[in-house]
DNA sequence: GATGAATGAGTGTTCATTCAT
DNA sequence: AATGAATGAACACTCATTCAT
């Protein structure tokens, strides 16, 4: 029974290591089966595909990542919207409050990155020619919204409506380099002490660039 | 003589519309030759392989964009070096004298991203596969010394070797960022005007970011 | 017990569906187990191998059907010897009355064929490949017989031996074309009386072909 | 200049052979290649793929054969249109009139059959799977047409409006039958001449069969 | 009766590259 | 300066079949 799934595991082992070697384009089949010690009809049999073998690698990961991304930020976007409509010092105290929550999210979701960093490895920067090549925009997007809520607040508008075209810029190179900050971390960090401890910066950096942008003159 | 040169510059412009819409290593030299109405023979006469002919789309583009970094970057250093040992007032001062001479230069990258477009879109999304697909790993570089200097200056350090490996962490990050910052408006933006509007509150997140670095206590 | 028979039952259900739709050679065995719900090696235990399981399929029908045609124009053929040597009119005269049993009998074929319309049409235009391929082929062989008989009484020949090179490439001829009437009504037709009534026509169509060879002069 | 081509030459020899021997399904490109003495690279120069190789085995002849199809018959229509509206007789004579201009043409088409006798083999009998697979189909539609002035001239009918189901279902069938006639050569005779002499009796059967059918009461 | 696993040979097709002419 | 021809290795994928359990 043990040895049944043996042959999967090491054809999904052999493929890690191929993938990430090569990136999901240059990865050849017949290689990871004859890593294996199987013929390619063993993987046809396991998987439907290539794009299936690489998918049975990051699924449960990017799902994961989907959920904590997704809640979270969908939790603190209600919460922030309540600030619309207050004066600015008071918007700004909480803005400050939710920047502490975000340092708390990020906490999570860079402990999560890093449970699973060989996979997230894989996604970020080999996963190319994949239906996969598009998570950190996909990403992006998520933040996107909680961030525009937030801005929304900060600024003192009393809509979405207000927002122009420079605003929503704006917005959406912060969610990107929200993201940009996890995946720098996830690449050039070896352990997820190092980590924190580098996001402490990071996010200073990053709450200094909303002050900067929201008073902005120009 | 004239239609000599015809030949290669039918073949450049069929391996941009090649490369453009597969990427590097999607992209077919078959296909390319039969656009130009040529044999693969005549490319292999032009060009040495593959990477020799994306090479001749992107080089000189590549040279200038270099040349412009370097030279602009580096002639700052100096320039900010001498600010070393000074007190924090005057090299907060300095720093933001720095940031407008920054701001200069970038005005002057992103004129020449977009005068450039196409082939810097090339390179920036669609050379993954050959030999230029760490372009802005290596524009970081050409930045990141530049910004320990101007780092060391508004820390007040008195020499880089009191940079701790936080330090440099985040100096690599805000380097990295001000790459992404470029290739965010090359990739994102449709033309200069709107490039260069877009880049003031870019630049005033990133210099809100810096203060906040350079402030921070944790 | 019950259930036993349920998946042979279910396999030959889906490989009929798989046979029909993709034709002998194009029809994946996989498939059809995927669609019965079953592994492969289900398969192999109800059956040898694809050619088996194809059998199965057509066996019966085949076997009712090659009944039908030995039995009907076997008997017929003792029965035409007898005009051997007789002279022409009455030759003619048996022949009209050969024909209305052949008529009997043709009604009698439609009505299997219809009865048994899909295998039919299986083993009619998607066997290729399979050992079934040449069933008309065989189809026609028996009816040469009865028919070479016929055409030898018809003819006032006094045996077998008279016969030319051309007349038995005529009778091949017309005792093809026999089983091509039965082919085009089962393909053509969509039930068993609108079979009955074209056969009519295609009926009038032989007599007045075999007359015509009959009376043919060059 | 001569042995430039000796490759393409023997790819299409080995084609010839392989799907003679197979069929167009069953034939490998592989084996041809092993056959021809090349890579399969080679193959992909000369021709698009599969189908193109065996397309290039036949078009030529198939589109002789249809030239001559289709002017001779759509000639014969226009001149057997005139018959419609005249007395029985008439329409008779002019009918056994138009099965001598039938023979006359059938005799051509046989010629054309032996010329290319090989092709028109692989055509009829070794196409299942390429794109040429209804030949036979394709053909009898354009007697068919044919085939409809002449029923309609003979029956005395005014227009091809008076046409019932059943008269369609005969025409078809005869049209069906014309072109089996030519199969039926070109597939058991084993030279022109022999074709030329068994189709003398071929079409005494058709004949007779038309007349059959002509004045078939039922 | 049936599964789950695996084989091994095969498929058509594409690739960058080479080279004599 | 360019062609036409060819290589040879590689590709993802499918197949009917087998067999221990």
């Amino acid at each position: 029974m043990e040895n049944e799934k043996e042959t999967k595991k090491k054809l999904l082992e052999c493929a890690m290591k191929e993938f990430s070697e090569k990136g999901y384009m240059k990865a050849s089949l017949r290689n990871i089966c004859k890593e294996a010690g199987v013929t390619t009809g063993a993987l046809y049999f396991f998987f439907k595909d290539k794009e299936d073998l690489f998918g049975n690698l990051v699924a449960e990961t990017l799902y994961g990542l989907d959920t904590i991304i997704e809640n979270h930020f969908i939790e603190e976007t209600t919460a922030t919207k309540a600030l619309a409509g207050g004066d600015m010092s008071v918007a700004a105290l909480a803005a400050a409050q939710g920047f502490d929550d975000d340092m708390e999210i990020a906490r999570g979701v860079i402990r999560y990155l890093f449970k699973h960093k060989e996979i997230i490895d894989l996604l970020l920067t080999k996963s190319q020619g994949s239906c996969y090549e598009n998570l950190p925009d996909q990403m992006v997007s998520k933040v996107e919204e909680h961030y525009t809520s937030m801005y929304v607040a900060m600024k003192g508008y009393k809509s979405k409506r207000k927002l122009t075209k420079e605003d929503k810029f704006i917005i959406h190179w912060m969610s990107h380099d929200q993201i940009d900050i996890f995946i720098h971390i996830a690449t050039h960090c070896k352990n997820v002490n190092e980590g924190e401890k580098q996001m402490k910066n990071m996010m200073a950096y990053m709450i200094g660039g909303w002050y900067g942008v929201i008073n902005n003159k120009y």
